[in-house]
RNA sequence: GGCCCGUUGGUCAAGCGGUUAAGACACCGCCCUUUCACGGCGGAAUCAUGGGUUCGAUUCCCGUACGGGUCACCA
């Protein structure tokens, strides 16, 4: 069998799209898992759209996700060049070969006279389409315009009857009329070939065997598939994968700041958390098992669980898979990553940085939510009494009045050198003991009066500990005077 | 508008003619626990709609509704 070839093929705009990324890991998964190559190659021709050092975000974002590609501009391969704009030369070529095949034709007619065509056929409530009056031109009618330097386009010559049927990996046979379909523009007038044409040529001549793409070519795939017979090539495999959507409507986009990798790694992701999930978009794997490492992912890939309806970008899975993998780093790791985000809001130097991350690891999902649940302890926030009212641990403001009152004398005893959770644990449970109360009534209170929040990482024990004594104390009393 | 595609629980989704209609996320309840969290266990679904085909349709066919894509000398 042949070797299985696949390529990315995006434009450098600057900025990775989700849903680009996902369809080069895809793109990936299908080489990998066929012991074939992935073939990186850009499409830099819009040259108005072209954007200073987008080549290298588009590099920078596969490499850290793990998507090395086999051949492409920054390290070669047999059929190069591997950056579009540099390959411009060769499509004409190709064109005039399907010319001499009688599978295009030159066409003369200007911008003006195709934009009249168009108006009279909108107005007439017809598709707008070219009306093909270049079509039948005379061989003597086209070398004598072609003689007088009359600039020209080739178009493709779609059969006027009868249907195309193309296939497509995921949707099997499609069909469609001929009549439906334009005689598309493959060489410019300016020599260039237009992206449909220099696509199929591309892979052809790259010999890419599978091509995963955007739905939104699903429409120009049977105009590829006249055109492979035309050339006589044969037709790669087409998979044609469903757009990611912000919801059912609207579809992710740049605007809402979370459509692009760059953006979530801002947002505080981890990358194999993030490549793990965009797998998870549109595809669902065999097992019950949703995570899964690159590696996993080349093993369980299997193009035919992809869906073929829009899938729905939801950061709240997102960041359940990101708990996920946080959980999974080790300690040093996580310290590594996560002491940026405390030091925002703890600027105080006499904490115990390696505590907070052990207390923190377990309840992060993402880390840019690090700053704001450990900013009260630098200092104790405002909040309201009704904190300290919790049903589960039947604790009002009168009881959490009493614990802290209680609760005082007992941090008062403890010496500053023997302010440590172990301490603090048996000295308080000793209260509780002493009291003949749950857990709880102590404890929700204290935890409420050094923190002032209703979630913390750790409970009260381990936030007196971390806050050390004189704070604990002016705390506690703070809670005792709002109380009262 | 023409052509193409899709429609399963609050959300994302398995499912490919006969199932107690998976799972995840969210939610609720319980359990555990040095209190919140984490973890564990449990809970909830007339498969958009109307017709067929079939002994039997969530699964196949047709229509309807709704949603998406596409109709450039852009990629």
């Amino acid at each position: 069998m042949k070797k299985v070839r696949t390529r990315f093929a995006p434009s450098p705009t600057g900025y990775m799209h989700i849903g680009n990324l996902r369809t080069a890991l895809f793109t990936y998964l299908i080489a990998k898992q066929n012991d074939g190559d992935f073939i990186l190659r850009i499409e830099d021709t819009d040259r108005e759209r072209y954007v200073e050092g987008a080549t290298e975000v588009i590099y920078s974002t596969l490499k850290k996700c793990g998507l090395q590609w086999d051949e492409g501009p920054d390290i070669g391969g047999p059929v190069g060049p591997y950056i579009q704009s540099q390959r411009m030369g060769m499509f004409k070529k190709y064109a005039l070969e399907l010319v001499k095949k009688g599978e295009a034709y030159y066409c003369f007619c200007d911008k003006e006279r195709l934009e009249e065509v168009k108006a009279i056929q909108e107005a007439s409530g017809i598709m707008p389409m070219y009306d093909r009056h270049c079509r039948n031109l005379s061989p003597e009618e086209v070398k004598e315009k072609l003689d007088a330097g009359t600039p020209y386009v080739i178009r493709q010559k779609v059969p006027l009857d009868g249907e195309v049927t193309f296939h497509d990996e995921l949707y099997g046979d499609i069909t469609v009329p001929c009549s439906t379909l334009d005689d598309q523009i493959l060489i410019k007038t300016d020599g260039m070939p237009t992206y449909n044409f220099a696509n199929v040529v591309d892979d052809h001549l790259m010999g890419i065997t599978h091509v995963v793409r955007g739905n939104e070519y699903l429409a120009s795939a049977p105009k590829y598939e006249l055109l492979y017979r035309a050339f006589g090539w044969e037709v790669p495999t087409y998979i044609h994968v469903e757009h990611i959507m912000k919801d059912k409507q609207h579809k992710l986009s740049k605007r809402d700041g979370d459509a692009s990798f760059e953006d979530l790694v801002a947002k505080g992701y981890l990358t194999e958390a993030i490549v793990n999930y965009i797998a998870l978009l549109g595809w669902a794997p065999k097992g019950e098992n949703e995570i899964f490492s690159l590696e996993e992912l080349i093993k369980e890939f299997d193009i035919h669980g992809l869906s073929k309806s829009p899938a729905i970008f939801d950061p709240l899975k997102l960041k359940a898979i990101n708990a996920k993998y946080i959980k999974k780093l080790s300690p040093e790791k996580f310290m590594e990553y996560a002491v940026p985000y405390i030091r925002q809001t703890v600027k105080r130097e006499d904490v115990d940085l390696a505590r907070i991350c052990s207390l923190l690891q377990d309840r992060t999902e993402v880390f840019t939510d690090i700053p704001e649940t450990v900013d009260f302890i630098d200092s104790l926030p405002e909040y309201d009494t009704s904190l300290y009212c919790h049903k589960k641990m039947k604790t009002n403001e009168e009881n959490s009045l009493e614990s802290l009152k209680e609760v005082l004398p007992v941090l008062e005893s403890i010496d500053e050198a023997d302010w440590n959770e172990e301490t603090l644990h048996d000295k308080l449970f000793e209260l509780i003991g002493k009291m003949g109360v749950k857990n709880g009534i102590i404890l929700w209170p204290l935890r409420v009066a050094v923190s002032g929040k209703a979630f913390t990482p750790g409970g009260g024990i381990e936030i007196c500990a971390l806050i050390g004594k004189a704070d604990s104390l002016e705390r506690v009393k703070k809670g005792i005077q709002k109380l009262s």
